[in-house]
DNA sequence: TGTACATCAGTGAACGCGCGTTCACTGATGTAC
DNA sequence: TGTACATCAGTGAACGCGCGTTCACTGATGTAC
């Protein structure tokens, strides 16, 4: 994106901007978005209210900016990842999900990604931009199903590749406790293999 | 519950504190909790400000006293189904699974654990009661398990109820939308058979 | 049954705080000639 | 190269608002004798 809001802006300007994005990413992460006031942004930046304001004229049109930048980010690399993977000829299934699990493991991704799910619930614009991440994400499990085995359907490749992205998404929830969930999410790995058969069993 | 709080209440004032609990619940449901205030709870329920903090003193009093209220509720609510269908025989495991779904998919509960979950990352009383919930409902699933098919050894049915716990969870997130989501959902339900099947495998 | 008193239930005002937004302002940088 | 002016970048104060919490208070209900 080249400007901030409706704003235009030079070079200077644009790398500003970023910057200011940076912050609002790292107040939004770790302290929630209960905390994600313009003010904190401002002082975690190290500029002034009004600074802050130049760049992003109102509290909607920042969240927006961040919230934009951050999944079309993580979206790519996801992309990223199943391109390199299924690129390579022989893809393993239960390690291209291994290599999903790790990236959405981090403490950081788990935190933005409960504050953006409650968010997306009320605000409609956040909605959009989650709907067309996940849609992004759907989409490149379901060409992962489609290269590993061809043989496959595809309207059983999407609707698989649904239950995968669900099972993906409610993984993310019970890692987020600082302390160890009961459930026995250590020894799921040993099931992937298991699951990825299934997956894409025609 | 007796009390509210730490406070002592006859029949009156627990019926009393029981209305007001209906309030919170209804506000942080389907306000979320960026309104869930005492001011907002107060007016739901036609009492004073001064007369909700009364019984409940705090703000995190209120939100911890509606939150068990309700987790309890829902975790009971979950044993009793896998209970009623295993004790009858012949259970199906794509008809309890499809239940679950059902009784999952109404708007109050998934804006209900949209709000709890993204609490549960910072608050850690929410997150120890909601814990508590997710391991009553993994055991109901591990007991239905067991129950359909004896031939399963036990860590492999905690193994996959976690799975399954995770995929119910997570299509829960996209069933949110008020908007259809672009993944194939509603032709899930054409899933369960299948993954009934493997997920009880031994 | 009547009285005294403690506890319970509910009221109302005030407090200080952080918030989003508005706005007039100033100094720095770029552009035209 | 110098000057005039527009735009850009950044400042600082003020506003009204809703918030959680505190607290003194009042009327209703229950209990002891």
């Amino acid at each position: 994106m080249a400007s901030a809001g409706s704003r235009r802006l030079g070079t200077k300007g644009r790398k500003r901007a970023s910057i200011l994005l940076d912050s609002a990413l790292s107040v939004l992460t770790s302290e929630g978005y209960a905390a994600f006031s313009l003010r904190r942004v401002a002082v975690h930046a190290g500029v002034r209210l009004g600074h802050l304001q130049y760049y992003y004229r109102s509290k909607p049109e920042l969240l927006r900016a961040v919230t934009q930048r951050e999944l079309e980010r993580r979206a790519s690399a996801i992309e990223n990842l199943v391109d390199t993977s299924t690129a390579s000829g022989a893809t393993s299934l239960p390690s291209l999900l291994a290599g999903m699990l790790d990236t959405q493991q981090d403490r950081k991704t788990i935190q933005l990604f409960g504050e953006l799910r409650a968010l997306s619930i009320r605000d409609a614009e956040i909605g959009e931009l989650m709907r067309g991440y996940t849609t992004r994400y759907w989409r490149a499990i379901v060409a992962a199903f489609l290269a590993v085995n061809p043989g496959i359907r595809r309207p059983r490749a999407e609707r698989r590749a649904a239950l995968l992205v669900s099972l993906l998404e409610g993984l993310m929830q019970f890692r987020s406790a600082e302390r160890p969930s009961e459930l026995p999410l250590l020894g799921l790995e040993r099931e992937l293999g298991d699951l990825s058969q299934w997956l894409v069993d025609p």
